[in-house]
DNA sequence: TGTCTTTGGTCAGTCTCTCTGATTAAAGTA
DNA sequence: TACTTTAATCAGAGAGACTGACCAAAGACA
């Protein structure tokens, strides 16, 4: 079996269900919307750095952050160390679902370790965070 | 750092790469059409099937696979066994992408053992491999 | 200082993928 | 035979992603 596949099959499962859970608590946000809000730093982040993290297209991260923006989960203020700038910032409303997600995530976590044991579970941590250095293109 | 977003950055690398290496060899498929693709049974798959091991709707895979069949990589032939069903099934011209789709699938997780070592690799496929049993819907 | 290049962001237009809802036709069932 | 389910398609719409063109502020430098 492809490592490929065998990576993408849980990871639309977490997906899926951090986003279900979420939906559920009342945020509504889609997937693609999701994927740029988790990136936002808690000082605010610019544009191009969001896109770059996201791997999309400034243009794309804008429409995103628009749509994010009318639903108030994030604003947009001035960089003051920049006039082109500008920093999104998460609103409290966003904030509120952070604890929504996170519980859904130790849902998951804990399921997956029933399955395969806490000592597997550390090794798939581990094997992951190590990959992160060489195929993500972000850090 | 969340479970879902280690699972997801490899993966996206091992996405990228593995198209991008088809794409160069002259196949020029999407992705999604390759998620779909990759699915297709030695001895042809029905449309509803390709659909749910994908999971989208039949729709969607009726979508990618008039796609895949003007491009040449698929054909539709009768089911014998259901009047109303059509068999999926892949082209020679597809079938010779299948190669080159795997060397880059082994050129990366060479890559990724020289990285964080065989013994750590077994373990990250052996995790994987288990979760697939709870985290795969069609499985 | 004034020009040139880079960088942060937006506007316009298009394409691909995905969905919901309705429909057709063949199979299966009572 | 009539009813229900299943395999697939048609029609229409929305989301998300892209390329290309553009503007304005910042940085570099002669």
């Amino acid at each position: 079996m492809n490592i490929g596949l065998l990576l993408f099959i849980p990871n639309r499962d977490v997906e899926n269900r951090v986003l279900a859970a979420v939906n559920a608590a009342g945020f509504e946000v889609t997937q693609a919307q999701a994927r740029v809000l988790m990136r936002v730093d808690p000082d605010g982040t610019r544009l191009t750095v969001l896109a770059e993290s996201a791997q999309v297209t400034k243009q794309t991260a804008g429409f995103l952050v628009d749509q994010l923006e009318k639903a108030g989960y994030v604003e947009r203020v001035p960089d003051p160390a920049d006039g082109r700038a500008r920093l999104v910032k998460v609103t409290e409303k966003a904030k509120e679902a952070v604890p929504v997600a996170n519980a859904e995530l130790a849902r998951i976590e804990a399921e997956w370790e029933q399955h395969i044991g806490k000592r597997r579970m550390a090794q798939l941590r581990e094997a992951l965070e190590m990959l992160g250095d060489i195929t993500d293109p972000y850090r």
